[in-house]
DNA sequence: GATGAATGAGCCTTCATTCAT
DNA sequence: CATGAATGAAGGCTCATTCAT
């Protein structure tokens, strides 16, 4: 039987193709639902929309995922963790000054998520906070608190060197962040009826300036 | 639109009877209902529940508003309204050098909406945003870029009288309101499932006093 | 309101019938439910066919019950209470020996039971109670057991006034009970499909002389 | 009906290898859908768990049964099929006075079927007849109509031997198997959620010693 | 105006059945 | 022969909406 099997996928060149679609299923699903998700929202997203994308019927789904909300903690999840692991790059990555960290890491913020499909969650998960607490938890202590930490830790750096001034970090961590998760939320939710465009990346150019000028100690040269 | 309204009910003999409604109960399902939204959302916010805190039976809303997104839609139009109303008295009301003028509309947002129940729209519409693209039009018109051409206006002034470098107002704009929302959204989706409290009064202090040293011209002294 | 109300119904002939109905509503659907488990079984019967029969619609079943479990439930519960209740008016009611309290308890039960809906219910339960074992401890609890009581007082009666023999009282009591459940269950399922008649009657009556015969001291020889 | 299928199965070339099948997995899939029958009713019994007790997959199952209805009827042939030898054989077998072989019968029964997995059946078939008419029918025909002219020619045999009074026979032979019927039914359903126990022996014997009271001809007086 | 019983469309979920491998 | 991924029809349940009172 195996040998048969083999014997035929050695062959043609219809056989591998059914294979590789079999295991990548799961992927192609919560992809489709995170699209489905974060377009709709958890009540209003329809299972058969997020088969129908991901290229498969209905029941289909259930193989692989117990209910909608194991689906969408999944989803989740299984997006979350690639943000981890980007996350943490980005700062392992980077050397310099503070002010040049800081710089660094907010431009690689954007290309890596502020851009992609990963900006998404930040809106998903806002929206449906009150309905899924447990997953914000998750969410918040996952990814929300550990990237505070890596601000927080290139802050302090930063203050530590003398290179910054002695701010209330807390407030400063979050000040720094704001205007990523902002424009990261407005773009997937409101931008699309915004008649007015939104350039990023001056904002984000100005966002670093202003913060690195407001944190900097005395004379600070700036740019 | 006030006005509007108080001459009509002046007016016509049928225009003031239905008027006189939807100011008596519909106030009141209005605002169950904007609780109700805000707390679960378009979608799974129920009817009876809506009709249940506003006192009367489910059949009863239906003599006010003609369906559930027709309620929704009068919700997010009666909450603008009077933050509108708010918005420009602030910026009516104040005098002083421009960056006296931004730290004290900072201060008088916070007040009237960022520590209302006003600051929960934002969420809502950013959650529905892809649900009810024209309400989020509507909103985006009314508020968000009346909200920027306000504070731009500020901007402006600053720069016409030396007192701010000549920065692009478009992206200072977003950058001056974006830690304003941030804080109004986190506050009423995950700030609740956040084992971090967030100061708020020295998260604001900090915002203002890095916008205005970033946006400051030259050797600038602040505070 | 309450004034209101009464006023009306005093007065009209179109209205009482409305609340009559009302009122009726969730009898009409403990009657139709009841026939419809009988029927089909729990798992095979559809919520809209009872629905149907009980002049309602889906939706409407669910204003009174809520869910099919819960119906069942009722359903078991609202028939098993009047049976309780006529089984203990058939023992009440009945005097003179022993013996001729059988027989006349043998005759009741099949008039107000065996042949009315009621002789459906042991059916339905066996059916079910591997799928819903407390529903089933609950009927063997309030009707086996108390019927195996009654039974087992009028033996115990007939023992110990010289009119019956020592026998074993549990082994008698089950050996009484038997051929009724096993009339009434036949007849509601595989009798339909019998090709060959049952009568009734002359089962009982010989049933109740073979019993009688049995436990009778008498000077009967045997074996 | 089992000379006439090995008479074919030594003829043929296609029915063979079809036989063939039908006797290694299909009789394990029978053994595992008569247990996952019994113990869920029809309906509730899934195709899967029938599969994984037989230890194959559900697709193997439709190799040998064409539905879950098709399934269902082979299993209630085949457990009767069994079940109408040994009653044959057991009547074939026993000699002596008609009380003695009812006596016997009653023994062996218990021994053979009650006592066994088929005692399952009855329960099984009483929850499923009205679902399944043609069913019922062939399982009254072949089982309980066959089991009724066995007993009644013991009873007859007595009648006509002067060992038995003349009573009505088909009264007399319903009689006879009900008290066995309600156990085997009652075993398999209720009696799990049964506080009290439940001695078959004794209740057996008491029926035979009973019945056998009431139908001897003896100068017993009794009413 | 207000009620609340009733409706019925819509969606999640299950599971018997199929079929490419 | 056997597998198990995939299908899709069926049915339980919800809830926005209607309407007789």
């Amino acid at each position: 039987m195996t040998a048969d099997r083999n014997s035929r996928t050695g062959s043609g060149a219809h056989g591998p193709r059914w294979r590789r679609r079999r295991e990548a299923r799961p992927g192609e699903i919560l992809e489709a639902a995170l699209q489905v998700f974060v377009q709709r929202g958890f009540a209003q997203a329809r299972m058969e929309e997020i088969a129908r994308r991901a290229g498969v019927t209905k029941g289909t789904v259930y193989l692989y995922f117990a209910s909608k909300e194991e689906l969408f903690r999944a989803v989740v999840r299984e997006t979350i963790t690639p943000q981890l692991e980007l996350i943490e790059r980005i700062v392992a990555e980077h050397r310099g000054s503070a002010a040049e960290l800081f710089r660094q890491l907010v431009r690689r913020w954007w290309t890596v998520v502020g851009e992609t499909e990963l900006a998404r969650l930040p809106k998903l998960m806002v929206a449906e906070a009150a309905n899924f607490p447990e997953l914000a938890e998750f969410f918040v202590r996952e990814v929300v608190q550990r990237a505070r930490g890596i601000v927080g830790g290139v802050l302090r750096r930063g203050i530590a060197a003398g290179e910054f001034r002695e701010v209330d970090v807390e407030a400063a961590v979050r000040l720094a962040v704001a205007p990523l998760l902002a424009a990261a939320i407005y773009r997937h939710s409101l931008l699309p009826c915004d008649s007015e465009p939104w350039d990023f990346q001056k904002y984000l150019d100005l966002h670093v300036e202003f913060f690195l000028r407001g944190i900097a100690r005395a004379e600070a040269s700036h740019d």
